[in-house]
DNA sequence: ACAAAAGTGTTTCGGCTACACCCATGC
DNA sequence: GCATGGGTGTAGCCGAAACACTTTTGT
C-alpha cells in the first residue's frame, strides 16, 4: 500500500449495523453472538472492516447481505463512534448505519448460521461495548425519519393494512395513535393505493389491503392533478 | 503501533470543517488554501488527521483552534464521506463537521496566518474534491436544527436585537420572515431574556437588547411555573 | 346480541400567516 | 411630516386531537 502524499497516521475503521425489522407488532433488532475475540460469544451489532476500494455504505451493504441475503437494503448513517478505548481490541472507529428490512423475506438460515437472533426491541440484551448506545441513537434517527415521512415500505410486507401500518408506528413510537385520525393522515399523503383486496384474518369486517406506491407513480399522479 | 487482535488493512482518517459565521446580515463560511499537495493553494475546509489517541470530535476540536484560537465551539456531525477516489493523495475518509462560531470574537490572525477568509455562503469560491457537496449537507444540517430550535447563541454577540436575530435567520434560509410573526415566535419559547439596554442605531425608536438564557435558567423558570 | 375492527364525520383547539395598526424618533 | 424599524393586535386558515357514530361480520 502507498500513499505517496500522505505521511500519518492509520485507524482502523469498522461500520456496524443497527438492523430494524417488524413482526406481530413488535418492532425488532437482529443482534448476533460475536465470534472472534474481544468479548467473543456476548451480543453485539453486526459489523464488519472497511475496504480501502469501497464506500462505508459498501461495507455496511456488504455486512447486511452476508447476515440477511439481502440487497437493496435501506440505510442510513447514524453516527461515528470513536471513543479510543471503546473497543478493548484496539482503536476502532466505527461508523453506525441502521437499516430497515422486510422481515418475511431474509434469509433465516442466514441468520441462523451467524447464530443470531431477532429481539423485540425492549427485551434486548445488553450489548457489548457502545452497541447499546448505537441501538439508541439508531432508534431515534428512525423515529426522527418517521415522523416525517411514512416509512413501512422497507418493514412491511408487500401489502398490507392500516392497522398493520398503524402497529408499526406504536411499535417505533412505544405509543397509540387513535385509528381514526392515523388512517385520515397516512391517505392524505397520497402514498398510499388501495388494492381490491381484503384481508379478513384480523378483523370481521375484512380490511382493505394497501401498498406503498413508488415516487415515480406518485409523481405522475401529482402532475395529472396539476395540469 | 500493535493490535494484536485485529489483522486488517489500515485507513487514513481526517476530519474536515465546515466552519459558519455571521456577520452583516450574511452567513459565512470559513475558506482556507490548501497549504499542501494535492491540490495545494486551492480553496478548502479546514481539516486535519484523527489521532489514535482522540475522538473524531477532538479532532475536529483541535482544527477549530488552530484556526479561530477559540474552544467551547459548537459542534455537529453531519456525515462521512468515503468514495475512494475522492481524495488524488489517496483513500482517505473524512468525517464532515460543522460549526458555528461567534465571528466578533475569533482570532482574526490565525486566520489570516492560514490564509482562510470568510465567504458569503453564496460568494464562495468553488473547493476541492468533494468539499462543496459538504458544504451543502452541513447547511441542510444546520437549516433543520434551525427549524425546530433557536439558533444564534454561538453566531450573534452576546446581546442582540430580535431584529438582528431575524436577519441571522434570514441569511441562513435565504427567505424572508414576517417581522411580527417571527417576534412573537421567538419570544414565545422562552429562551430569550431582554435585557434593560437599546439598541438605537439600527432603528429611529430603539430596540431592547436580548441574550439567550442558559439551559438551567431555562429549566428554573419552566419550574415556577409549573409548580 | 355482541364484540371488534373498519371506516367516516364532527367539533374543538392551537399555531401559523397575513395583515393592519400605533409608537418613537431621526432626518 | 414622513420614512423606518419597534412592537402589538386580530381575523382566517389549516391541521391535529378527541371522540361520536355507523358498518360489517364472526362468534
Amino acid at each position: 500500500m502507498s500513499h505517496p502524499q500522505y505521511k500519518h497516521q492509520h485507524q482502523y475503521l469498522a461500520v456496524d449495523c443497527v438492523i430494524f425489522g417488524y413482526e406481530n407488532g413488535q418492532l425488532k433488532l437482529l443482534s448476533a453472538k460475536r465470534k472472534f475475540e474481544p468479548a467473543m460469544d456476548q451480543w453485539s451489532l453486526m459489523g464488519g472492516w472497511v475496504r480501502m476500494d469501497e464506500t462505508v455504505e459498501q461495507a455496511a451493504i456488504r455486512v447486511l447481505f452476508q447476515i440477511t441475503g439481502l440487497r437493496d437494503i435501506y440505510l442510513e448513517q447514524v453516527q461515528v463512534f470513536s471513543q479510543p478505548q471503546r473497543d478493548p481490541g484496539g482503536r476502532v472507529v466505527s461508523i453506525v448505519f441502521y437499516a430497515m428490512i422486510p422481515t418475511d423475506q431474509h434469509d433465516k438460515s442466514l441468520v441462523h448460521e451467524h447464530e443470531a437472533v431477532w429481539f423485540n426491541l425492549p427485551d434486548k440484551p445488553k450489548l457489548i461495548f457502545d452497541h447499546d448506545q448505537m441501538v439508541e441513537f439508531a432508534h431515534e434517527k428512525l423515529k426522527q425519519k418517521a415522523s416525517y415521512e411514512l416509512i413501512g415500505a422497507d418493514l412491511l410486507p408487500e401489502k398490507f393494512t392500516i392497522l398493520q401500518l398503524r402497529l408499526l408506528y406504536e411499535a417505533v413510537f412505544q405509543r397509540e395513535f387513535d385509528p381514526g385520525n392515523f388512517r385520515k393522515k397516512v391517505l392524505s399523503l397520497k402514498v398510499l393505493e388501495r388494492l381490491n383486496d381484503k384481508n379478513t384474518n384480523e378483523s370481521k369486517k375484512g380490511a382493505y389491503y394497501f401498498r406503498f406506491i413508488t415516487k415515480t407513480e406518485a409523481l405522475i399522479k401529482e402532475r395529472i392533478v396539476k395540469i
